[in-house]
DNA sequence: TGGAATTTGTCCGTATGTATG
DNA sequence: CCATACATACGGACAAATTCC
């Protein structure tokens, strides 16, 4: 069974991840077919699965049901005050875009309406919307914005929603309702398992887990503007802050 | 079986969580048993454990096997150039402590080196501790040291591994060395599979998923003096950061 | 110290409602 | 209308771990 007290499965998968820490293998790449894998290393295909499947927790690779096994393009997302995600997609020569799935109006609750310091009840428009890197789904995001501070925002959504430029969507937004600049408040990341729409929309395996990251935005007057949680695939995506001075 | 198209163990799971959110029952605090509340809400066992499983994904509670189901403490960690772990717990006001599991000599891999500026195969300290809130573990941490820079560092640890004194040991320690001050330089958080070791430090269940956080600390003069990564039980954590100026 | 009681986790099975083709 | 698959809900029994006396 095994050669020296590692199992074979384990053996496999540290070769994988050595080629792949080299470059051997690059982010993207398509791996060959389990049958062939198997055939390279001698063994049985369940082994070559065991192993993949140990990959795909470890975040290295990504399976997809008769499509193959693909090296997991992690993508590092830059954690400051004004970073975006479409820049951090662009930086790391991804093709960003998004599709709007819904812009509904809505009444603040509770939670929305402390972090937009505004009543609870108040009108606003919720917009929910899939960021996707290379056709693959990095994120579900929901955008929650004050009427009253931005009246015409549900309207600019819609007639978005209609046309397909849709990249870069809510920064140039924003700029159209005359909000030239906005920033980051306040950042909260949790680790949680997904919720059944989830699992659909980022086309993600059943018992993988996903990051919320609820983001404050506010203006240049530090008044609130936007209030988000987004949901990311949690082996797609990491991030990174830098503490440059103090 | 469901009333208007929510399922029984739905509707037992928001009851749930809207009176944790509500504060009628606080972190800490223990539920009734998993028979109790099925006679509570007129239902068998098996569809209140569904609902608690639920709650238990959302990490708002935690199940002890033949103990109880305990309303989770999520800790909240400040992401900054100059928090440290034990003062978030602190101010959380939970009881911090670290159990120091080994002290290696090591010669640096070459991540290791390429964070902390040396070459490949110089000497470093390896320190595997595990940091515990309140009894239960929350971290698992594993901490390089140059031992170029820092010579009496392993002795210092090894010292206070005979000791009960563990708490604030990090910082102790490096003060003890004459490193008076030090800084995060960069952080990066990514999520995935908890390892065998990792499972049995950390107490998890074992389909639960970990934060990677991988820490590079630099003294005054932003020489680096430590690289550390640490495994968070995903559910007994949360990242926040707050940008107040630019 | 030790054993009984408590409590969660999991297995067996049965029955029903829902969605799909 | 039927066949199939799946999620929901219930009931009983026991294992495993903790608490209590």
């Amino acid at each position: 069974m095994d050669n020296n007290g590692v199992a074979l499965w384990r053996q496999i998968s540290q070769t994988l991840a050595s080629e792949i820490d080299e470059g051997v293998l690059s982010p993207g790449d398509r791996l060959p077919a389990s049958a062939d894998l198997a055939s390279r290393f001698g063994v049985n295909r369940h082994t070559v699965l065991k192993a993949i499947s140990h990959l795909q927790g470890e975040g290295l690779v990504r399976t997809e049901r008769g499509g193959g096994i693909y090296v997991e393009k992690v993508i590092p997302y830059r954690m400051g005050a004004r970073t975006r995600l479409e820049e951090n997609l662009l930086e790391f020569s991804l093709a960003p875009s998004r599709e709007i799935l819904s812009v509904l109006d809505l009444r603040a609750p509770k939670k929305v309406a402390k972090a937009l310091q505004i009543e609870p009840g108040d009108p606003t428009v919720l917009v929910t919307l899939v960021a996707t890197a290379d056709e693959i789904p990095v994120s579900l995001n929901q955008n929650y914005f004050p009427t009253a501070r931005l009246p015409n925002i549900g309207s600019a959504f819609r007639e978005l929603t209609e046309s397909k430029e849709q990249n870069l969507a809510t920064r140039a937004v924003l700029d159209a309702q005359g909000v030239t600049d906005f920033r980051r408040r306040s950042v909260r990341i949790r680790g949680r398992t997904p919720t059944q729409n989830e699992e659909q929309r980022l086309r993600m395996p059943p018992n993988e887990w996903v990051f919320e990251v609820e983001v404050t935005n506010v203006d240049a007057d530090g008044i609130p503007i936007a209030y988000g949680v987004t949901s990311f695939c949690i082996s797609r995506v990491e991030f990174t802050m830098e503490f440059d001075g103090e």
